[in-house]
DNA sequence: CGAAAAGACCAAAGCGCTTTGGAAGACTCT
DNA sequence: AGAGTCTTCCAAAGCGCTTTGGTCTTTTCG
């Protein structure tokens, strides 16, 4: 069933079936009613490909997904996935991922641009002077950056969260129980996120004039492994610290595993504040001690991505409006005073 | 820079053109040559919107996406997709992910068939009987099952691993190691893997003449607290298992953190072989105590995958030919004789 | 050498929608 | 009553590609 045959069937030209069920103005309500009816009894549902090609809407938002051999998608993704998911859902819009060589995303970018293959594209895990940032902004498709860039000479829309706050309170605290040498394991510091979170600790501690001492931040790749070495090799320290921020439950897993083969506990030798992206499969609070951490749901801001994005093609949103959200701090057993 | 552009400028006709780019034979070999670098040289792309129009392919493949607020979208799904990238990537197929009502994912189904938005469609976590594999046969869209399904009463193109064989094999080394009381944690016993697996293990323990005790299985969502009140309530019981036949590496996790809990040790008081998907970010060898496991690349199936539907979608694949994959089994510290 | 076959190319008809540029009739206003 | 204004609808022109159904040469072969 198509237009044409629908229109023939209703005695009236395409243009006016068209636009009864687009919501045009020039039609009389009693002719849309009688259109949508017809439309609705008969299951019509305009063509993808050719209202497509009419108009150059795709009803899809892109993704370009680094891959390759050496490229392991984030867990997180996927929770961030589920979020932009639930939004996208109730309206219809389809998600495209591009495969893309990781160490040229620019080609599928100026591809998915050029040939027009999505309405809006969004781009996670921002680096400063990120390239893809400016790539986008001068192909001129709609987009919001998951996260932030830092010194593109260009106002960008973004959705963010606190990282530099959220990790300045967490070692405020801990300074505050009376810790004296914080270790920060951190994620890639290539990312911004990293960036903000070292700031954060570092101005905390720089508050009650303390540093962060020089070996006593890491900076690598989220996992529960990095997360052991990394606590190892702090622990074994003559200047080990007695307090661990970590940018990661993945990674306090690993932490956590150290500490016990080093015959140490939490908190008694070790604070330990992580950051909790919210998975449904791994809760600090289950953690053996449970987990300190600062939390922020990364599928809520999936949602509002997708938000975001569909206001974006619609022209309800315009500008480059970057929205910070906060973190919580949430307190459990695993800090204590400073030993000693 | 269009078809019409670019056949001006060789006066050719935009048949000419169209038919050199796309190799076919009744074209002159020094006029394709002609087109194919004058295409190159004004880096015509032809417009895949209008190319969809008039063929109907579209060059994405689709993932009918579980969301809701109750639905987690498992982590193992990421390292399937990055598989799928990986292959993906090198073809220039992009894959499309139609999030759906957990519950109600066959409208999407419809829609996206109807609507052409794919040229092939998988499937994932199939459950015996499954509504969604029925469907998408009758709809007559290329497919492949990526598992298995059970009492369909047609043939279908699968990919799946040999789960009853590993965990036949896990479970026959445990019995050869003097274990008389095994439990197995496995996954949701609606999706067909857990099924095979409970069979897997009953197998081998009946053909030494033992079964698997009343309580001694769960079946549970696949998450790290799971594993723990699992394993917490099997060690629990007046009958306690000495080995265990876990599903994930992420409810091992759990298993250890109980067995820690209640002050016992593996290997000495358990024995634990899990099943390992191969997530770069968390690894069995290194567990406190090296996990022995039954490993199989859940990427390496993505990438597969993507292969077979590229193949069902150029007509180079056909039937319903489904592939099992065997499982290794890797030993490692976490496995020793039954105690006492 | 003439008929048939093969080779190389083209004009035009789709694919199914949106949108432009009217046109016809009904209504208002002076 | 005639000019202007709405209201409501339509024919036809795109969107940019593929494919059908030719035409015109050139080659092959009995």
């Amino acid at each position: 069933m198509n237009l044409k045959q629908l229109s023939h069937m209703l005695a009236l030209s395409q243009t006016t079936v068209s636009r009864a069920l687009n919501g045009y103005p020039e039609v009389n309500e009693e002719t849309r009613r009688r259109v949508i009816d017809a439309a609705k009894r008969h299951g019509y549902r305009p063509n993808p490909s050719a209202r497509r090609l009419a108009t150059g809407k795709t009803g899809m938002i892109g993704y370009v997904l680094p891959t390759g051999a050496a490229v392991d998608i984030d867990p997180h993704f996927v929770e961030f996935l589920s979020g932009l998911g639930d939004y996208a859902r109730s309206h219809e819009l389809d998600l495209v991922l591009s495969p893309a060589d990781a160490d040229d995303q620019e080609t599928t970018y100026r591809r998915i641009v050029a040939n027009r293959q999505v309405d809006a594209v969004y781009i996670s895990s921002p680096r400063p002077a990120d390239r893809r940032v400016a790539l986008v902004n001068t192909l001129g498709i709609p987009f919001i950056v998951h996260g932030r860039s830092e010194g593109l000479d260009f106002d960008y829309p973004f959705t963010d969260i606190d990282n530099e706050g959220a990790f300045h309170e967490a070692a405020r605290l801990l300074v505050q129980l009376g810790h004296r040498r914080l270790a920060l394991i951190n994620g890639d510091d290539g990312e911004t996120f990293a960036i903000h979170r070292e700031r954060g600790v570092r101005r905390a501690l720089a508050a009650s004039g303390l540093v962060l001492g020089e070996g006593h931040v890491c900076s690598l790749v989220m996992t529960e492994e990095n997360g052991y070495r990394a606590a190892r090799r702090l622990l074994e320290r003559s200047d080990a610290p007695t307090a661990i921020v970590c940018s990661s439950l993945i990674m306090a897993l690993g932490v956590v595993r150290a500490v016990r083969d080093l015959g140490l506990t939490i908190p008694g030798d070790l604070s330990l504040i992580a950051h909790d992206d919210v998975f449904p499969w791994l809760k600090p609070e289950n953690f053996s001690v449970p987990l300190s951490t600062t939390r922020s749901s990364i599928r809520l801001a999936g949602a509002r991505i997708a938000e975001r994005l569909a206001a974006r093609i619609s022209g309800l949103e315009e500008g480059a409006r970057g929205e910070v959200w906060p973190v919580d701090l949430v307190i459990r057993g695993s800090v204590a005073g400073a030993p000693g």
